[in-house]
DNA sequence: AATTATAACATTTTT
DNA sequence: TGTTATAATT
């Protein structure tokens, strides 16, 4: 985008506007993190706000690093320091932070991870005597959630056998969350909904502190979210929400596009402002973009334009398969970067689902293209990273039996199911945590001899190193704490070759690293336990932040892709069954599956290549593909369809093969 | 109790 | 396809 070109009159006015809520539809590409940079600078220099009063809520952890970014380049950094900029999650852990005891949370809580809560829930399952699904019961629990239903109103309305089974356990599990003294991802957005709504002095002091509340994405804001943002709102403070109903595609974890209609509803002097103009890709790619979204159903209407001229045909490749697809893909890419002579990093491969990567990782790699691969199993998602957070998790959280199961033989301290089984039998008796039952005398008669001793001199030295947490430095305890387990040593033996041992004792070290800088960053008071939970909330880093200079080709799905942009991007898979997903295909769902191709297509500046196959290995068997759908509702004259071999049937095809032949050829010959 | 072998199962998207 | 849960070994 351009650094600093003047606002238009509607970026203007939404900049400008103060007084009352504020809707920005802003379409993609239409400049609307520069409208919410520059209104919280607006708010600061020509409305005289204080900056520790102003917050802006994004949806990534990415999102909320850029926009920080982009705000300290346009005000004082002593402005930019007291700006509040976080994800809702975050937010919502700050909230809890102040009052976490108000709803029977204690000291040093934890946050566990998807993980967790399954493994938790596959618990609670096993001793109902009727089989469940475990991801229905999962996604029934969230969803819940989400609209705000405790496990009371879920149990009463529940509208059959199944329904009432899942909210039973959605009580228990809510019950178990409260004793191991940890929330879930949902929870923190849901708890600080329960804080304001039922302690007065709680909202209170959140609407005298939050003059105005920006935030962006909004298209993807779930029930739950929506609540929070009225509560934390009250009456006469500040609101601008910046949206774009056609990108909504969280509507599977509850984002409401409706939201952006109940704004209307909630807020009568709402104020909507529309963004259309774009600054970023050529008018083909635009009016192809258009002409997709004309085929869902809207709330308002929205045509994006730019001055950028017309712009090259779209194409759009036939494949045999995948490993076909990546080839010609890889290709493409090597000729464009040979002809352009600019970066890698301008590319951009797109993809409806994460195991599509490999194919086209392994194409790169023969053709020796750079790549940076963002969003597949993450940092945090390590396993040595996830037991060492467990590790300082049980040193601030006692009660947290997740981790605790986590680490208790790992490394091997030969404390075995048996030994295991006692002790959560003993634990669930007597109504207390995994670790406080494991000290208590009644328990150690029932253990054999050894088993006693190695668990307690396990708790000795959770305890010591407990002791040492609250005066030490965090990152001097989680030093201490690889070193005293030998966790490297373990690793090392473990790790079927020296090269995976090395690779993951280097993600030990580099958790070490994010755990010495987070501490320097936050102020000398922050403890162990907060540091922990900010981790938590990390969940899904992009390490990109560091070696972003990387000149290497970005390959992601359609849904991290959102809020990025790319000379050129291609967009692969594009079948009946991938993109529209074969489980997406009635009517509300399907227009969900558009809007990704939607955000796909909007990502481009220049070129933009779809392909398809028509045969996809799924499992083991080979299953025949067809076009997509959307790609028929293309507006066929901005496309051009290539055929897989070298007899291009199309005129237009033709003539653009022999067209890259001969600039290939002069290229080669100088 | 730990290691290895076999079966089973999963691929939609993520804070 | 590759991982991951359970079973069967040692």
């Amino acid at each position: 985008m351009l650094d600093d070109p003047a606002l238009n009159p509607q970026q203007r006015y939404a900049v400008a506007h103060i007084g009352s809520p504020l809707l920005v539809l802003a379409g993609a590409g239409s400049g609307k993190t520069r409208v919410i940079t520059q209104k919280i600078a607006h708010l600061i220099s020509e409305y005289g706000m204080n900056a520790r009063n102003i917050a802006a809520v994004t949806f990534t952890n990415k999102a909320a690093r850029e926009m920080k970014a982009r705000i300290g380049r346009l005000i004082d950094s002593k402005h930019a320091r007291a700006l509040t900029i976080s994800t809702f999650h975050a937010l919502g852990l700050s909230l809890l932070r102040r009052d976490y005891h108000r709803l029977g949370y204690r000291h040093g809580f934890s946050i566990l991870d998807a993980q967790d809560c399954e493994t938790l829930l596959r618990e609670l399952t096993q001793k109902f005597p009727q089989q469940l699904d475990l991801s229905d019961l999962r996604w029934r629990i969230s969803n819940w959630k989400n609209a705000v239903q405790s496990p009371d109103i879920a149990q009463t309305t529940a509208a059959d056998n199944v329904a009432a089974t899942c909210a039973q356990l959605y009580a228990r599990y809510q019950r178990q969350l409260l004793a191991y003294n940890a929330l879930d991802f949902d929870d923190l957005i849901v708890q600080p909904t329960n804080l304001l709504r039922l302690f007065p002095e709680v909202r209170e002091y959140w609407q005298n502190k939050i003059h105005h509340l920006l935030i962006d994405e909004y298209q993807d804001t779930n029930a739950c979210q929506y609540s929070l943002m009225k509560l934390l709102l009250g009456v006469g403070n500040g609101l601008t929400v910046v949206g774009d109903d056609d990108q909504t595609v969280y509507a599977w974890r509850g984002a409401r596009p409706e939201n952006i209609g109940l704004l209307t509803q909630d807020f009568p002097r709402l104020k909507v402002i529309k963004l259309e103009q774009n600054y970023r890709s050529s008018n083909r790619i635009l009016q192809t973009a258009n002409g997709l979204i004309t085929n869902n159903s809207h709330l308002f209407d929205k045509r994006l334009w730019s001055n950028q001229g017309l712009g090259e045909h779209l194409r759009i490749l036939a494949c045999k398969n995948a490993d076909h697809e990546a080839q010609r893909i890889a290709s493409d890419i090597l000729k464009l970067h040979f002809r352009n002579q600019d970066h890698y990093g301008n590319y951009a491969i797109l993809y409806r689902s994460n195991h599509q990567s490999r194919p086209l990782e392994k194409a790169l790699r023969e053709h020796h293209i750079p790549y940076k691969l963002s969003g597949s199993t993450s940092f945090f998602e390590r396993a040595e990273v996830k037991d060492v957070l467990a590790y300082l998790r049980l040193l601030t959280n006692p009660d947290d039996d997740p981790a605790f199961l986590r680490i208790v033989n790992t490394p091997r301290r030969h404390i075995g199911a048996s030994t295991l089984e006692k002790l959560g039998n003993y634990a669930a008796r007597r109504q207390t945590s995994l670790f406080h039952a494991s000290s208590e005398f009644g328990l150690s008669k029932q253990l054999a001899e050894h088993s006693r001793l190695r668990l307690a001199r396990f708790i000795d030295w959770l305890q010591e190193t407990a002791r040492q947490s609250t005066v030490q430095h965090p990152a001097v305890i989680a030093q201490r704490v690889i070193e005293e387990t030998h966790f490297r040593e373990w690793l090392l033996e473990t790790s079927r070759n020296r090269k995976a041992a090395e690779k993951r004792i280097k993600n030990v070290n580099e958790l070490l690293n994010w755990i010495s800088r987070l501490a320097l960053q936050q102020d000398e008071s922050t403890g162990i336990d907060q540091l922990v939970t900010h981790l938590s909330l990390l969940g899904i880093i992009d390490r990109n932040s560091e070696q972003q200079s990387d000149d290497a080709v970005h390959l992601m799905t359609l849904h991290a892709a959102k809020g990025l942009e790319f000379s050129s991007v291609w967009i692969a898979g594009m079948e009946e069954g991938l993109l529209p997903h074969r489980n997406n295909l009635e009517s509300t769902l399907l227009e969900e599956e558009r809007r990704l191709a939607y955000v796909g297509i909007t990502r481009a500046q220049r070129n933009l290549t779809f392909s398809y196959v028509a045969h996809r290995s799924h499992f083991k068997e080979q299953i025949d593909c067809e076009p997509s759908r959307f790609l028929k509702e293309l507006p066929q004259e901005h496309v051009v369809w290539e055929e897989a071999t070298s007899n291009p049937t199309s005129p237009q095809a033709r003539e653009t093969g022999k067209a890259h032949l001969s600039n290939i050829k002069a290229l080669l010959t100088g």
